[in-house]
DNA sequence: GGGCAGCGCAC
DNA sequence: GTGCGC
DNA sequence: GCCC
């Protein structure tokens, strides 16, 4: 269901509502058979105990079955890498009505191309297996680029996921003069280096080439989704710990460093919100190191990375 | 009724 | 400025 | 959707 609500109905909020509350409950400890389990949970509110008890009842959820009904065809244009809720739309009254009628569409972005072209490789889950040899053969072409460079695979991956849904690597270096030539390992004359057919490897990210967001093939095995993002040393624990995830994790991080110490963090650093009557602006960041310097100026418990799931 | 993170990029 | 993905 |  939160697939209907982020791919076609464009409200985040609710996806991220039902996508929170189904792991929540799949996490428990036992098998839900009644609403008296979860009508004191936090987060858990009059229409999500009536949609539980209905399912607890019949089995199934008519919101469900009428909204597949009614948004039939469109989910699977908004499921397109580059395709949100409202293009996806439009492309529906277009008369388009599944991925293979938009391989000859000439008015897709390049994502969007990208996404049609490799829309089932993409969809498929990336055994973890893969994502190390795939982290190993970046290090190995970064090393020639920029000698002591660190590399490292994060999301699901760092997380301990068995499966993930893409590749997320991130690299810096120890010595910050050689930042600028590390930088270049992200330019596509570089990164082809990383494919076997460079052509595939339209790349996204204009001014800046410190990020990029694109397609991998590796070894034979299916077209990947790839995001490989270089950051100065200064910031590189805070990069890793938001794109190591989960999301979950990170609005509940985040919104904690706001209200309990009025920080901002981000991937950039931990910001000390300045105020003056109407004015506000951010310190310079708080230096840290590594994450555990993070979540210790946050008085949080460091959480290892397979303990950052939900 | 507003906030729910906040950003950079393509267009 | 909007849509999108992260 | 939930919480305030």
């Amino acid at each position: 269901m939160w697939h209907l609500y982020e791919d076609v109905l464009g409200d985040q909020w609710r996806s991220l509502i039902y996508r929170k509350t189904v792991n929540k409950l799949r996490s428990l400890p036992y098998k839900v058979t009644s609403v008296e389990q979860i009508r004191e949970m936090y987060g858990v509110g009059k229409s999500l105990v009536k949609m539980v008890k209905e399912i607890l009842g019949t089995g199934q959820l008519q919101k469900l079955d009428n909204l597949k009904a009614q948004v039939g065809e469109i989910q699977v244009l908004g499921s397109v890498w580059g395709i949100g809720a409202i293009q996806a739309r439009e492309l529906y009254k277009k008369g388009f009505r599944t991925v293979k009628d938009l391989e000859n569409y000439s008015s897709l972005t390049s994502m969007q191309r990208m996404g049609v072209k490799y829309y089932d490789d993409i969809n498929l889950r990336i055994p973890r297996d893969e994502v190390a040899d795939t982290e190993k053969f970046v290090r190995g072409v970064v090393e020639t680029l920029a000698p002591g460079a660190w590399v490292n695979a994060a999301g699901s991956y760092r997380r301990g996921k068995p499966t993930c849904g893409d590749v997320d690597i991130l690299i810096t270096h120890p010595d910050g003069s050689r930042f600028t030539s590390l930088r270049c390992c992200t330019h596509s004359s570089h990164l082809h280096l990383l494919c076997s057919h460079q052509d595939l490897l339209a790349r996204l990210g204009g001014t800046q080439p410190d990020m990029f967001m694109g397609i991998f093939h590796f070894q034979g095995k299916p077209y990947r989704r790839i995001d490989i993002k270089v950051y100065p040393r200064h910031v590189y624990a805070f990069a890793l710990l938001a794109f190591t995830g989960n999301d979950v994790l990170n609005r509940k991080i985040r919104f904690l460093a706001r209200v309990k110490f009025g920080y901002k963090l981000s991937d950039q650093g931990l910001f000390i919100r300045e105020s003056k009557k109407k004015d506000v602006w951010f310190t310079e960041s708080i230096p840290c190191e590594t994450e555990r310097e993070i979540f210790e100026k946050l008085g949080l418990d460091y959480p290892e990375p397979h303990d950052r799931n939900w």
